[in-house]
RNA sequence: UGGGGCGUAGCCAAGUGGUAAGGCAACGGGUUUUGGUCCCGUCAUUCGAGGGUUCGAAUCCUUCCGCCCCAGCCA
């Protein structure tokens, strides 16, 4: 599935800057801060990042932004770390964090102050903000904007030493309090934080800011296009500001893309966090999630994530992607890879009643029509089958061409069956059996006098079969986006869809397919692809539904709802 | 009401003065032992709106409208 990268205005610059020889390699970074799982978000990062450096012969460093201590855990380091090999990437020997370069990053904050272009703010976080200024009004110079070049270096050097509490006093920029730009009235560079450092410890007590590590850290690493989300367009003058103080000999190019939106899901760290504590979804990998752990767990691949990302692109405008994209790719993919298998989700009693009782056939199927290398395997078949109850209507409509009373039919690479009958709980009223003869002339599903059938179903071997765990996935949310309500005081988890995990009582799948690895993808003909899951015990199987196969007839059937 | 961005079909997105790519979705039709796949076809007289420049404008100028982001010692 090689995909022709459509041009964007990222890769027009880099080409730009590479046929002007500015630069001869490219270099980027993925920089995530360790405080969350990984979503298809940040793979739309991911895939720009190392794809643009991978074709322009460049590298791509994994950088964790690790600067706030109070919510960086080694978990999500781990986590992060796989993701990103998972979706098939290689930083090499470039695994950098932002945390190497806190001495560095000291000596930088030492350098401005001696340059006259930072100072120590003894204000409060209250008093900080008071000062601001709004939007549309300046803010006023801290009182401790002048402080003596000597007394900044003392203060800074006792914040360092953890002589102060934590809010006693920041190191903060020296540029404009008037600028129209929020970022520029001098912004917090360091601050004191009394929290250990998951890989520092309790070396720190002063932790340096985003705005301040990250141009820094770029540049330190010799980056050229620091790639970043559209809300840093304001902070990009501060990054230039940093960076032309310090004269440092590299200045990165700071270029920012819109993030990526995809309806009937939530896309934040916090809202996923808040899922999970919640107990909505089992855990970040739950597969409803939009985690890259989570559609791992559904069944996507990285083929199909990657080749996603490839044909969102890449621009500046506000979007939200459809769903049905995303779901396209891992059909695109699977339809070309994945076994095919027979599987009945919802089962009812099929008997050929001129079948003997004691005869069993072994049929031949094909593994994959799409890839005839991945062969034929033999089917158990015998008197009793189970078929899918959706499949059989007393009363067919129009349009339904599967079974009913009178009707002929083909079992999938078996025979052709034609209903006589049907047997219901006198209770209930729900048919228990479907009574059918079959042609043994139509073996392998094809009639020798070019006989006609409008269906083919599929089927399991009542004796045979195996029973399974099959978990159906429907959307996490029922609305396209979950947070329209927000500011009418609506919260997200309102609109969490209460049907978004189905899981029948009763599922057979054709045996041979006890011991599959987890991971396994699998297609269940007619139903859709599914996914071995971590769960699957020896002797019970569990699956989870990737995604449905495109159904015409459940189209059908909606449109004549909706008349 | 300050500053920074963005407006091309239901969705994503090319296009950078020469007469609107492509994909998803949708809708027709063909093939088919998966109502799948595959194949063929339809789907923007118009690019947020108005005015202007030009032989010619989605592209240049101008006015207006709409949406997003920014007042963390988060990233």
């Amino acid at each position: 599935m090689e995909t022709n990268k459509q041009s964007n205005f990222i890769r027009d610059i880099i080409e730009k800057d590479i046929a002007s020889g500015k630069h001869d390699q490219v270099v980027t970074r993925f920089p995530p801060e360790p405080n969350g799982y990984l979503h298809i978000g940040h793979a739309k990062s991911i895939c720009l990042n190392f794809g643009v450096a991978g074709d322009y012969g460049g590298r791509c460093h994994l950088r964790f932004d690790d600067t706030n201590p109070k919510k960086e855990e080694p978990e999500y380091v781990r986590s992060i770390m796989d993701d990103v090999q998972w979706l098939g990437f290689d930083w090499g020997e470039h695994l950098y964090h932002a945390s190497d370069y806190f001495d560095q990053l000291y000596e930088y904050g030492v350098e401005l102050i001696k340059r006259g272009k930072a100072y120590v703010c003894s204000l409060s976080p209250l008093e900080i903000r008071e000062y601001r200024g709004t939007l549309t009004e300046p803010g006023t110079n801290s009182p401790f904007r002048d402080r003596s070049l000597e007394e900044n270096l003392e203060y800074f050097g006792a914040m360092k030493e953890g002589r102060f509490g934590e809010g006693a006093h920041v190191l903060r920029a020296k540029i404009d309090m008037s600028s129209p730009n929020i970022n520029l009235r001098d912004p917090v560079l360091f601050r004191i934080v009394r929290s250990d450092h998951h890989r520092t410890k309790d070396a720190w007590h002063i932790y340096p800011t985003y705005d301040y590590a990250h141009c820094l850290s770029d540049s330190i690493e010799g980056i050229t296009h620091s790639l970043c989300s559209l809300e840093f367009q304001d902070h990009r003058p501060l990054y230039d500001w940093i960076l032309d103080q310090l004269h440092v000999r590299c200045h990165p190019r700071q270029i920012e893309f819109a993030r990526l939106n995809l309806n009937y899901t939530v896309m934040s760290k916090r809202k996923l966090a808040k899922l999970v504590s919640r107990g909505l979804v089992r855990s970040w990998d739950d597969p409803r999630m939009p985690t890259l752990s989570g559609l791992r767990r559904r069944g996507y691949t990285p083929q199909s994530i990657r080749r996603f990302c490839d044909i969102i692109g890449v621009a500046k405008s506000d979007n939200v992607v459809d769903m049905s994209m995303l779901e396209h790719c891992i059909r695109e993919d699977l339809n070309k890879t994945a076994p095919r298998v027979m599987a009945v989700l919802n089962p009812v009693k099929l008997v050929i009643t001129n079948y003997p009782r004691e005869r069993e056939d072994k049929l031949e199927a094909i593994n994959n029509p799409e890839d005839e290398s991945m062969g034929k395997r033999m089917v158990p078949f015998s008197r009793e089958l189970y078929i899918e109850r959706d499949d059989f209507m007393e009363e067919p409509p129009k349009k339904f061409y599967r079974l009913a009373p009178g009707r002929e039919v083909r079992l999938r690479y078996a025979y052709y069956v034609t209903c006589h009958g049907v047997v219901k709980d006198p209770s209930t009223n729900e048919i228990t059996e479907i009574h059918c003869t079959y042609d043994p002339e139509t073996k392998g599903g094809d009639s020798p006098d070019g006989r006609k059938v409008k269906a083919t179903l599929h089927w399991v071997s009542a004796g045979h079969a195996q029973k399974a765990e099959v978990r159906l996935y429907d959307r996490l949310f029922s609305r396209p986006n979950p947070t329209e309500d927000e500011k009418k005081g609506i919260d997200f988890l309102e609109y969490v869809n209460p049907d978004s995990l189905n899981i029948p009582d009763a599922c057979f799948i054709e045996p041979g397919l006890k011991d599959l690895a987890p991971g396994t993808n699998l297609q269940f003909e007619r139903l859709g692809y599914f996914c071995v899951d971590p769960d699957t015990k020896p002797g019970k199987p569990v699956f989870n539904r990737t995604v449905t196969l495109k159904d015409a007839w459940a189209r059908i059937q909606k449109k004549a709802g909706k008349n």
